[in-house]
DNA sequence: TGGGTCGGTGGACGACATCGACCGGAGAAT
DNA sequence: ATTCTCCGGTCGATGTCGTCCACCGACCCA
């Protein structure tokens, strides 16, 4: 995990369908030592899979929400399975503060929401929600590297 | 935008180095069709773009927060451009609710989450920050279809 | 000094993206 | 109802690119 290595991830976040011979030139090594380079990076979990960025508009996904779950007793094993279960809750993490997990729930109206807190009200422990709705999206964009 | 174009979508999102004779194969296409589906879908918008998914530990960005932010007046476009400037700054959405943004920022250490704190203070408006630090992240998947 | 290892170069090969020519079916207009 | 048109598909050709292999130089340590 090189200076060269962090490039080459900076170029891959940007737009992974740069070809070696384009990143090759950028880093100025061979096609063949970019490829091996990514090779590694993947092997080594620092890159762990290709994906594509989509408007989330273009498929109905009209509403976006962060969901504060509180929580009676050890419920991070339960919370965590229920959620990932469902492919509306884009991300669920245990946090400090008032709360005790955020989700972050992406739906298809409100009905689609509703049906995911009700759905939580069903694992063992959560006892409350608070849903801070998004009005508007400024931007969302991924881990990107100064 | 038909059912086929949603599939194609759903696939490229869990791995978008298919080739396209592999995904002719699961929708039943000839590799030709797919490539011109593919090619209409990024020109609507409805793909932006290929990305790679990075382990951020293995990049050093250890700590991950969504941060709260309360405004006098309207100060939506500083906000926006002023978090859109810093790397660290993920997304930023205007939400309803106690507070008028929520930010998520993922920073190499406290002392980078801090750094955003005080440049978001810099903003005009801005009057109150509240942190929710991650303790462990569950899952970050980005938009999956159902 | 000399062998081993690691990471790079250059070239060959096959797979793949990409394009053009052709084709068939659904609608619209006559 | 028939013909025209257009959209979206298949098929096949071509050039680029990913991928592998053999070789090489630098560096480390015995």
């Amino acid at each position: 995990m090189d200076d060269i290595d962090r490039r080459i991830v900076g170029l891959l976040l940007d737009d992974a369908d740069r070809t070696y011979a384009q990143l090759g030139r950028e880093v100025a090594l061979s096609p063949a030592a970019v490829h091996e380079r990514v090779r590694r990076l993947r092997a080594s979990g620092v890159v762990r899979r290709s994906t594509v960025e989509v408007d989330p508009d273009a498929l109905g996904l009209d509403v976006l929400a962060f969901v504060l779950l509180d929580t009676e007793g050890w419920a991070r094993d339960h919370v965590f399975a229920a959620a990932g279960a469902d492919p509306r809750v884009e991300e669920a993490h245990s946090v400090a503060g008032n709360s005790n997990f955020l989700l972050k729930v992406r739906a298809a109206g409100p009905d689609g929401l509703e049906e995911v807190l009700r759905m939580l009200y069903q694992v063992p422990g959560v006892v409350r929600t608070r849903t801070i709705m998004v009005l508007r999206r400024g931007f969302e964009r991924g881990v990107s590297l100064p």
